[in-house]
DNA sequence: ACAAAAGTGTTGACTTTACACCCATGG
DNA sequence: CCATGGGTGTAAAGTCAACACTTTTGT
């Protein structure tokens, strides 16, 4: 391999993370204002540049620290994206993350060195974006549909448990989808990737609603 | 973006196919024997740097022809692989596809500028391989085994149609697992990857059985 | 006692599994 | 006419979709 070959010279690795939230029914995905060249004042989603001493993943939580000051989180990788002209500095291929936190327990930065603003936005009110976000945001989103109804990857929106009337809000706003309560009971729980806990606690009514948490490992079901 | 940035200054992305064919009952893997550092004499999957002008499966293909000859085939995206080391000239990250073809329909390279060797491989029987291939390949076998049971990706195996009980076996030789004739028929025709021809052909025994061909488009099933 | 939401069970339709016999062709 | 594998049906178990009433708590 030569080193100095110009077809294949100048390139770099983004890595990009699309974090959504659920609020109220609404799904939303953070993004953040450029302040700098190129898409200098647009809306993007998180990350940035990869950096040679790090691995894909450290480097996409590394750049949403550093832009929104979201740390001590889970993201899954989902999908490369490598049109040649998508970005205008040079050669770059990014590596898409997807995760799913509670925006109330966190605390973003309005304002960083690299971004002059971040916010939740509601996934059907998303400003156009600079680079390709857009493509990245719509496949992460069919990627966090396919996610829930086999991962636990909705783990870390409900750190500390979760009522079935709260997670039966929270799939619909997500699959945009309406659901019988009986029927999505004993769906959710036949997926097993959610168990008991003793506890109870309030959502809506009066009348308090047990509590379940995501499973910290979900076992593959079978293939065929 | 500074492009001269010792944090990101020289990286590289590797585009890298594992290509699987499937002979009388083997799953088997096309692999290429280095004759160039690094990695030297070493077996490796397919693939090679990407070029600034082409889009990622646009690599893969180049590659796939320049070191097999192998050519007009269909691939697809599945992982990227980043490990800080994984490359020991220079940080590079790879970016995975799969793909499934019939081996009796194309004449491998044995020798290329770049390649000293290429043979197919039976999945269980792998030699060592150079750079993280090996991790690469191992995750290739799971997503064609869920590749297979909800796209066509197997139409490029036999693309002038397949008899059942050859599907059967195929299927069988890629999940590693046995059916009962009469279910997996069921199965698989409710899958609604492939459909009826007018045809039939002979597989094994004297008895003609009916030929079957995989749809062109599949439509995604519902989540949830 | 009333309001608001949580919790629960049944039926019919469909899907899945297990299992055994007849059929078409070549030799 | 026999050998080889191809093709098919059924019954029992399990899963899925549709649907309405009772329970718990706060006020």
């Amino acid at each position: 391999m030569d080193v100095k070959n110009k077809l294949y010279k100048n390139q770099g690795i983004h890595v990009i993370t699309t974090l959504f939230t659920v609020e109220q029914g609404i799904t939303k995905v953070l993004l953040i204002k450029r302040k700098n060249e190129p898409f200098l004042g647009d809306w993007v989603l998180t990350g940035g540049a990869l950096y040679n001493n790090e691995d894909l993943e450290t480097g996409a939580l590394r750049e949403l620290k550093e832009k929104t000051g979201i740390e001590g989180i889970e993201i899954k990788q989902f999908k490369a994206f490598g049109r040649v002209n998508r970005s205008p500095v040079m050669r770059m291929v990014a590596i898409g993350f997807i995760g799913i936190i509670d925006s109330k327990r966190v605390n973003i930065l309005r304002e960083t060195e690299n971004t002059s603003n971040a916010d939740w936005f509601p996934i059907n009110k998303i400003p156009p974006l600079g680079y390709d976000h857009e493509e990245i945001l719509y496949d992460a989103l069919i990627e966090l549909r396919k996610q829930i109804v086999k991962s636990n990857i909705l783990k870390s929106l409900f750190p500390d448990g979760v009522t079935l009337p709260e997670l039966q809000k929270t799939y619909e706003a997500i699959l945009n989808k309406k659901f019988d309560r009986r029927n999505f009971r004993k769906k959710i729980l036949n997926l097993d990737l959610i168990e008991d806990t003793n506890r109870s606690d309030k959502f809506e009514g009066n009348k308090p609603a047990k509590v379940y948490k995501f499973k910290n490992t979900i076992e593959d079901k079978d293939i065929f």
